[in-house]
DNA sequence: TTGTAGGCGTTATCAA
DNA sequence: TTGATAACGCCTACAA
């Protein structure tokens, strides 16, 4: 394919100009007079050169590369919030590198030390061992031993002694608006179905669940609260344990919208009108206007969500301290599948 | 945050050895004595070193960097196959690199630079000027340029006077299999909706939609041919029109799964009970099996797919040529959204 | 406005 | 089994 790597030494030799000269044109150096500059780029164009970026880099301390770990970029919460950083950071001249980590661990390690090796400046994070109730010692560790190097930004998660920036959406208050929304339409059986033990969007959601019910002296029933995880999946699963009680909800909320959809699947399955419960799911991805009935649910104000994290990322970048933590307030969507019980 | 770079100098002087012998260890050369190796990864970790990237890439003449460039990552169809394409390129200790481009041509022709002066070993391009049937000449050029140096592979486009690896998947068959699957179903009236005049998967898809009528003898009635655009908001614009219209068609081909479900939404929006019509998509998203009714369409064999892409990137990086085109067929998925006429 | 010289942090070559 | 030395390709004082 490539004959022989042109470099600036090249150029130079053609354009009878020093290589410094080069690099100078390279770099938009205004001192170089417009005639040689002239030259030069026509040489460049001629000998089809392009610089090497690594041998640019290596003369930069940092790059100017902003890593991002996410668990799945197929699931759109996480495809919504990364789409709209990469073009932000498009504008500003930075470059941000994906990573998905199916919240495997030692996977997030490798992609850690990727990034250190590559000296980004810094690392976005989502899901995985931020999200644990409680992560090891060793993610601890790890997690430390790069933030020495580079900055770490969390997005809804956080690790004890730790100190990255965190961004958060207000999980209590979303679920707050949506039991409360519920009351207010009658409903005083409420399910609360998906999510996993032991991951903290799970556990603020159940935590504040319980005390939301309890101020509205409404009782928490263990039988309609189902662990199962957060995929379309698991939603089914989780439905159809919930069907097998013998006492049924009236109103139903998902730990995120997906468990909704796949409640929806499982209640067609068994020829269940979806009408029979109320539905309301938690983040409000897209498909939630398409599906029918259309999901009531918890929108993060992504755009918010966003600029916070933007703002997070230039403060670091430029050295204004690490942005400390801040916190996102939800608004609940209302859509056709919560009605009046 | 860090004081001050680590180099391997540092290490060899603390462990009394040369750098290259530092080098060895994180090469892991065998020839490096127990005893030396163990001395040296001690003082390593103690000093906490991180190896610099960007120095390392210098002496190799590429990266292993596979470039991948499609026009949204939100879009469930990329994103399906962009996923695959990371997880298993990651086995195989190569890197993959997203970037967005919205199909506009400036940020394409950015994207492509970066991946030439990063020496990616492989491009992978997905939608934009590679589907238009017209790319200027200028976009041709650039390609042309860009392929000296760097192998492009092509997903579902093409582009004339540029030799690159083509993969796409059999679209004329897959509109076939779905005219034919409402033929039997004793549809005549059937309406192609979305798409962009001048983009080639719109174009293809036309064409085989009309070959494939006149076989059947049935009319191609252009008033039920609308173009709009690819996105869920195209599908309920391009509906509309059609609802406007004298006549209906009894069936209703969507040039992809979003414009589907924008005429879901429209006729919900309208009262129009969605049964009045049979609907089929094209690219089988996994929302297709989510929605309500679940929607008839055409899958594009991800998995068959994308082992095409991998086996391609494969020889071409270990140099077995460019690995020249090779057409996907697809599968019709028939669910509940088509039905007898 | 241009050029010389040294440095960035690794790896590869060749000796020892 | 280890070490000196020279690349790799660009950037940036400093000098001219």
């Amino acid at each position: 394919m490539n004959k022989k790597n042109i470099t600036i030494y090249d150029i130079a030799k053609e354009a009878n100009v020093s290589p410094t000269t080069v690099s100078r044109v390279l770099t938009n150096n205004p001192l170089v007079k417009e005639s040689t500059r002239q030259k030069v780029l026509a040489k460049m164009k001629e000998l089809d050169f392009s610089p090497n970026e690594a041998a640019r880099r290596l003369t930069k301390p940092q790059a100017n590369l902003i890593g991002f770990i996410l668990p799945d970029i197929t699931n759109p919460f996480f495809s919504q919030i990364y789409m709209e950083v990469e073009k932000r950071a498009f504008q500003k001249g930075y470059t941000v590198l994906l990573r998905n980590s199916m919240s495997i661990s030692e996977v997030e390690s490798t992609y850690l030390r990727e990034f250190t090796e590559r000296r980004a400046a810094c690392i976005v994070f989502m899901g995985g061992r931020i999200n644990k109730t409680k992560p090891s010692e060793d993610e601890i560790h790890e997690m430390q031993d790069v933030l020495s190097k580079v900055p770490i930004i969390m997005i809804n998660g956080k690790m004890k002694g730790v100190k990255s920036a965190n961004i958060r959406t207000n999980e209590e208050e979303g679920i707050r608006s949506i039991v409360e929304h519920l009351v207010s339409l009658g409903h005083k059986k409420i399910a609360l179905l998906g999510g996993v033990k032991g991951i903290s969007s799970s556990d603020n959601k159940l935590s504040s669940f319980k005390r939301v019910l309890k101020e509205y002296s409404l009782e928490f029933n263990e039988e309609w609260q189902i662990y199962s995880d957060f995929s379309v999946d698991a939603g089914r699963k989780a439905m159809k344990k919930l069907l097998e009680k013998e006492i049924l909800p009236s109103a139903i909320i998902g730990i995120n919208d997906l468990i909704i959809y796949g409640a929806f699947k499982e209640c067609r399955d068994q020829q269940i009108p979806i009408e029979t419960f109320s539905f309301v799911g938690f983040d409000d991805i897209y498909p939630s206007d398409i599906v029918h009935p259309s999901l009531t649910t918890v929108n993060h104000n992504y755009e918010v969500l966003v600029n916070e994290v933007m703002r997070t990322i230039d403060s670091i970048i430029n050295g204004k301290g690490n942005g400390k933590g801040k916190i996102i307030n939800t608004q609940l969507i209302i859509r056709e599948s919560s009605k009046e019980s």
